[in-house]
DNA sequence: TGGGTGACCATAG
DNA sequence: ACTATGGCCACCC
């Protein structure tokens, strides 16, 4: 029986990620009462690359709107391409339209 | 077993 | 305005 980590926690927000939306690893950090440890919600998702997890980490990027973790993806195309599937308009590696697609599990979950 | 590490963020200078 | 830095903690050798 594995234990629930902090890991699990990410990857169950990730999880609840809407189409056509994105988050941030601080608001995910945030939500799981570790705001200061936003850079292990990055690593988690990392550790997900590995194993054949179908979780949506494409939708998670940083406060900035910056596809940050693209470099990561199979292909540093394929974050991009998946989102502008679900509607995100990306330029530059940068989410224009961050405001519009914005959600924070801090707000949207209860 | 312990130390290094990391797809970040907020603050201080 | 920009750069530097400290914090944080589960995971992997």
């Amino acid at each position: 029986m594995k234990k629930y980590t902090f890991y699990d926690n990410v990857f169950d927000v990730v999880r609840l990620i809407p189409e056509g939306r994105v988050t941030t690893y601080g608001s995910i950090a945030k939500y799981l009462g570790m705001m200061k440890s936003a850079r292990m919600v990055g690593w988690a998702l990392n550790s997900t690359i590995n194993k054949n997890l179908e979780l949506p980490v494409h939708r998670v990027i940083n406060r900035n709107g910056i596809l940050t973790g693209k470099n990561h993806f199979s292909s540093p195309f394929k974050m991009k391409k998946l989102l502008e599937k679900e509607g995100v308009v990306i330029q530059n590696d940068q989410v224009i339209n961050f405001n519009e697609v914005y959600w924070d599990p801090t707000q949207e979950l209860l």
